[in-house]
DNA sequence: TTGTATGCGTTATCAT
DNA sequence: ATGATAACGCATACAA
């Protein structure tokens, strides 16, 4: 494997010089760079990462941190992954992935990784609201940029849903429609409250019932698909039932429209029903379903795009962003 | 930041004597081992990533090479993908991802990675039948293993689902229920073809057509969700229809669910649907899908631990795997 | 433009 | 048998 030496020697002039083509860093001869271009090619030479990381004391390297085993999250993150791969390939950084196994293991590999410099900067996914792993990057002064938010996000950089708004556009939709009664449907266990996504939902559809004169309900939620279709029923099922549910996810979505159709309630005339998803395949569904939800590639743009002008040196424009909702109404709550 | 030198000073040794004790690459008295480890802790040392790559040559990285923008593929990547890191996760490799746009621009990029060592090894996503990536891997002898194959694979490796064998179990399945008249549907353009994965699933239909005496027939397929659902609806018009379809995908089955319901016709009574994909929705569609699929995750965990072996210097026990499909029957093609 | 010190760990060689 | 020393890998950046 040739190197910035081979060059040198091939295009007759010094490592430095080599340097400087590379990297367009000083105004060299024309006559010289061509030459040094040429070498280059002839050599097909390239340099070796790993020594420019080490003598530039950078990596040239994003890392987008993230838990596994997260109920619901594997669309958001594909989609959310390859925006920012595609913002980054504009750039010369490189996408690193850390998929995290459970805490407190976690924590300690992600310390490994950062102080191993094995990268610039993170894009931290799935941020709760006291996340320790926010500590760890703090501590370690790696830049980086959050994916949700903590309790106390002073000094800290980060883009999220406006998740309130979400609550507040799902229920004046269904407000409009002329539905007075209406309950959030999550498919998930007791612990997810401690991220701020859920959270801020659940908090935000409480609110936005207050908002409109609604009485505010306790969520119906499960661990599972079956227990959730099951607890739906149940729902149902009930005298005063709900005329309208909105579900969190893609799958609580599903849930809900198995659970009517088993129950033999149309939809949306006996009940209405909307999905907080951006899922491909709501207007496929039957009947096709009105979804509110943020775009995850948007997400992975604008965050992507943060931590590369912060890794820059320059400022960002913003450095705390909310991404409005979007609304698409469908026949599932239509008619 | 403190380096190894920093550390023998502390620990009150030589810098070689460092090295070994983190990489255990010699035995040392355990009174010495101690102190280092101390030290280590004392300060808070981790090596540099970079440096140690530089020494090393190597780089303790694994790269998913993959294209972008490729039709129902998001599932099926991200499953993939945490797969691959929980197994990187039990090893010292990290995971890097890149996912490559359009050629040529694809192959300078992949080439520029490769020929700079960012990365150890190359786990490659959606292998065509003629490869342009696999060329630029060869050359630059970079170990590699393939997801699918090409249409000459002698000395590479490579793990693929068993597409054909995908095709009978279907075939068989649907004839065994009685169905003569049988029609594979897609949704894809022209170009996808040259993918072996596509293929191979086109090519042992027919062949499981002709195995068990039935006619082969042109697949039905358009590049859009409308067209296709389109395309559908005008085949299950006919005098003839199939009396059942088998999906390629995801959104295959969803189309065809659709045009089915449009023109009121009951599933499986009517026309029984199956579809070559493993989603997690199936179970919740009304009614649940019958499906036959390969589990992407072992297909990710499969050539994970292959590359892993291969890095390492030993011999992998196979360095060409199929993988079994898997079908689970439901009330779309039982009633 | 050039020469050269610098960044940091690894490992072969040499000394005890 | 242990541990110290120094060469090595490769590009960058500053002084000359």
């Amino acid at each position: 494997m040739p190197t910035i030496y081979d060059v040198a020697r091939e295009a007759g002039v010094s490592v430095g010089t080599v340097s400087y083509v590379i990297n367009k860093t000083k105004r060299l001869r024309p006559e010289t760079v061509r030459r040094v271009e040429e070498a280059m090619q002839r050599l097909s030479y390239y340099p070796r990462a790993a020594a420019k990381a080490l003598a530039r004391g950078r990596s040239n390297v994003i890392a987008l941190v993230h838990p596994i085993n997260i109920v619901d999250f594997q669309m958001f993150l594909s989609t959310f992954t390859l925006a920012v791969g595609q913002v980054l390939a504009e750039t010369d950084y490189r996408l690193a992935v850390m998929p995290l196994l459970r805490e407190p293991k976690a924590d300690l590999e992600l310390e490994a990784n950062v102080s191993a410099r094995a990268m610039d900067g993170v894009l931290l996914l799935h941020t709760q609201l006291h996340d320790p792993r926010v500590e760890v990057l703090r501590r370690s002064g790696m830049p980086f940029v959050m994916i949700g938010r903590c309790a106390d996000n002073s000094g800290l950089c980060f883009v999220d849903s406006d998740l309130e708004e979400s609550a507040r556009v799902a229920v004046r939709h269904l407000v409009e429609l002329g539905h007075r009664s209406i309950v959030l449907v999550r498919q998930e266990g007791a612990d997810s409250m401690a991220t701020s996504v859920v959270h801020r939902l659940v908090t935000g559809f409480q609110e936005a019932l207050e908002a409109e004169g609604l009485s505010p309900c306790d969520p119906v939620r499960a661990p599972t698909v079956a227990g959730l279709v099951q607890a739906v029923e149940d729902l149902l099922r009930c005298k005063e039932r709900p005329t309208a549910i909105a579900a969190a996810n893609e799958s609580a979505v599903m849930c809900t429209l198995k659970a009517a159709s088993r129950l033999g309630l149309r939809v949306p005339q006996d009940v209405a029903v909307l999905g907080f998803a951006d899922s491909p395949l709501f207007p496929l569904l039957a009947p096709p379903c009105t979804a509110v939800f943020d775009h995850a590639a948007e997400l992975g743009r604008v965050s992507a795009r943060m931590l590369v002008e912060i890794l820059e040196g320059r400022e960002p424009e913003q450095s705390q962003v909310l991404l409005p909702p979007r609304l698409i109404a469908r026949e599932s709550t239509l008619g």
